[in-house]
DNA sequence: CTGACGATTCACT
DNA sequence: GTGAATCGTCAGC
């Protein structure tokens, strides 16, 4: 298991990135609680060229500026006013690429989990969704802007391959705003079956 | 300064 | 299936 390196995200290809980043593990360290899962549903945001893209047009405000730098940090936001969604940006310097994470499978700090969320069982509805996906990391809007190589936050290759068929797509949600993009299939997701698979490859590891 | 609204979730019916 | 919660951001005045 290693951080993944600086230059996976500085690839300009962003629908490429957010397939390769499902099965990929996500931890985060926030209060000295360590949380992880397994990646299982992305979303890709194809910078000024997207109309679904905060950063559309090529536009550029305090809160999207963040998208515009090199690759392999964070863009947290906040969405209806209740909820933080967490995002990876990724390619080269102005090029406001980004990969929306929108589902998880948890993997270590569970407990923690439902304390954050007050949840008493770790089922399904535990990390579906991208607002709950920050909850129970941990993750707040001080968490906008940070390195992905750094110690708060930080994604590992488990070395577990993820195949072509494992690989759902779809359009993207929420996005009925985006005209003609709304349609693009660019929101990824990992089949059921092969989520199970890559947890019971990931125990025999340990 | 003001107002509209969103890359959502949850508790209801 | 429907509607409320809730607030930072941004465009327009």
């Amino acid at each position: 298991m290693s951080k993944l390196p600086l230059s996976y995200y500085n690839d300009n290809d962003v629908v490429s990135i957010a397939r390769s980043l499902l099965g990929k593990i996500i931890y985060s360290n926030t209060n000295n609680i360590l949380t992880a899962g397994i990646i299982t549903e992305t979303e890709a945001y194809n910078g000024v060229c997207d109309k679904a893209s905060h950063a559309y047009g090529g536009r550029r405000t305090k809160r999207t500026e963040v998208m515009y730098k090199q690759g392999g940090i964070s863009y947290v936001y906040l969405c209806y006013g209740v909820h933080y969604l967490l995002n990876v940006v990724t390619a080269d310097v102005d090029t406001p690429h980004a990969v929306l994470i929108r589902g998880m499978y948890p993997l270590v700090g569970i407990k923690h989990m439902l304390e954050r969320t007050g949840k008493t069982m770790a089922d399904l509805s535990l990390t579906n969704g991208p607002g709950k996906i920050t909850k129970t990391l941990g993750v707040d809007i001080t968490h906008n802007n940070i390195s992905y190589q750094g110690n708060k936050l930080w994604i590992e290759d488990n070395e577990i391959y993820v195949n072509n068929e494992d690989i759902v797509s779809t359009p993207r949600i929420g996005v009925d705003y985006a005209e003609e993009d709304a349609d693009l299939p660019y929101r990824f997701f990992l089949s059921k079956t092969s989520i199970k698979r890559i947890y019971q490859e990931l125990n025999s590891l340990l």
